[in-house]
DNA sequence: GATGAATGAGTATTCATTCAT
DNA sequence: TATGAATGAATACTCATTCAT
């Protein structure tokens, strides 16, 4: 139900300890939260740095940031009910603000690399980020709405692999787009369409 | 910071009435709550109600779409903090899923009318609605990280405008997507694309 | 459940009035207890007085006011949960007090008057007037026990005059024990005896 | 003033406890209550219980019975004010009434089996009970008339006896009203009246 | 007289935190 | 390191009373 709505009792019972070993341990409810946050996207931060920074080109490495995403939110249920919970409006959403900055800097740094055009325009580099994030959170945080208009489980491993194809697709259409305007801006050539193939997605 | 983090005293404060009052009026802050979703929702749903049966074909109408919710959330700034954080995890949720289940089912009906095959497969109504959901959201929830990346206030007219334009180009691509998917899965001959014509955003 | 946990807005629903106008009358919710206790008090101590003014001797006034008492009791059942509940330590005691000192007085000169020698001892005045008012009204207050016990209903019409038998038979024995203990007291012959002669009840 | 009137911070101050402390060992101002009545009853269900099951005839166990009754009273000064005020229509009325039912029922099988007769009749064993119940109890319900109308303290040690001697002698003429009964109904000898011989209460 | 709205002073209760051991 | 007990500060809520009409 949110960071705030847990006690620190509930906290304390559901983890098999005492009360204030909490504070024994972490000084505040609000320092065990920066605990939390921290760790959280400490490992979100290794997990899309190691997607974007591998191998692979444009296309491939998009791919396996939105899979590392993914998975990340599926391996970890509660982050969305916690940590997104305070992304968007709660008490600390100054310090969340300070571990996404660097992750959407490095989003956008990618981008730009690739498609110089999207330091403006209606493809630019933020918008594209900021749709694919909610592409990309929606589908967790709407989870109940979701299953409950499908009948299926949109956890199940089918379910998220078919959101995966998803994501995708849409990177492909969005690709796609971001080649032929890169091409027209610059009148340049592009070797980036060949370079992808037919692969099995579209 | 969230409507649980609202204490009664700073609701009525805020308000300019006594504590008390809220609780002759309401009954209690749960209900109050419960006041604020239903008319937040009931507003959205006329609001999106609205544009989706008025006149035009499907790119028309979805546009409207696309605005009359961005629209909506940029004249109901507090509906972020206080709806949609309730939504992903609060102690409302399934109050909140009871509210946004018919929505959803709106669009879906509205995307299946006019794209057949999108019953299934990778651009599923369900899947496309879910990503244009958190694509206009998203904006909106972490602004502040966006403001703080560009530069530039998100919530601007221009920059609101620019994100609108975004969208627009996102719909675009997808529709011809679909489009091609139609054509290709009933064998018919599409007239849609004349339809929209060469409108300004491409 | 008694009167202070009784709230205004009770009281005045089930008067179907308006809150404001309990306190447009009565000024106070503790003025209108006051009100109501004098109502209570007028009315039973004008009920005991008949009886112990009216005609006939000792024992038919003694059983009339033994009537008198539990029809009174039977008529205003709520006496038992409002009133009482105030004598047995409510803020209301002094106030209670005052309306019961002087009926007992009227009991006690009552006694005297007919057995001098109650002025002490083990059947003092005081005593049997507490020990009658003690009969009588815990009747009524735990008529719940009685019922689950008895499994019929101790408010029922034939269960009420079995309750007066009991009373009228419990008079009659310490009567008799009166008699004897002044008869002794005084050396001298009582005529009353007779005077009662064989009434059905012994 | 009766337990509802009794504000927790009262009943911390008074008891040199924090406020948080009684929620933190109770739960709640209503469990505190029910721990209160619960912890009176068994102890007054003890008391009773000993008194009735000891050695001696019926005499000196209903005696017993008075002793144990008024003594508990005595040194329980708060129970008339807490407890029995609940009994008497508080919001605990059927918590109390399940404690009394068992003390009731004792009593009733006490008197059963010494006078077989008392099944029914005017000095039926419920109404012999509730008769001695309320001689009992209205003499600490009400010692504030009492004090006020005898100017002597109903509450010291001389007084109480005297009450007790009161008690003892309506138990006596009760006796043998009933022994009287007995021999009657059954045409039996009854060898009881011999068997109290002749105490000094008379 | 009558009433819906409003309020000040309280109440039970909660909870993160601290304390004593 | 661990914990049951204790606490201060705050919270939602209640209620007799008042106010404006």
């Amino acid at each position: 139900m949110g960071y705030d709505a847990a006690t620190t009792r509930e906290i304390a019972e559901r983890s098999g300890v005492n009360k204030a070993l909490i504070h024994y341990h972490f000084g505040s409810k609000e320092a065990l939260l920066e605990i939390i946050l921290e760790r959280y996207y400490r490992q979100l931060t290794i997990a899309l740095g190691d997607a974007i920074q591998g191998s692979g080109r444009f296309h491939e490495r998009t791919r396996r940031l939105i899979d590392a995403y993914t998975d990340f939110l599926d391996e970890h249920r509660n982050f969305t009910r916690t940590v997104l919970r305070e992304a968007s409006g709660g008490r600390h959403v100054e310090r969340v603000r300070g571990f996404m900055v660097p992750i959407f800097k490095m989003g956008m740094d990618f981008v730009h690399e690739e498609f110089p055009h999207t330091r403006s325009g209606d493809f630019a580099a933020e918008q594209l980020l900021v749709s694919f994030y909610g592409m990309i959170i929606s589908y967790f945080t709407y989870r109940d709405v979701l299953g409950f208009l499908t009948g299926k489980d949109p956890m199940s491993k089918s379910e998220l692999e078919m959101r995966k194809k998803h994501l995708y697709r849409m990177l492909d259409i969005v690709e796609d787009a971001l080649v032929a305007d890169e091409r027209r801006a610059s009148g340049a050539e592009s070797h980036r369409k060949e370079a992808r193939g037919g692969d099995g997605n579209r």
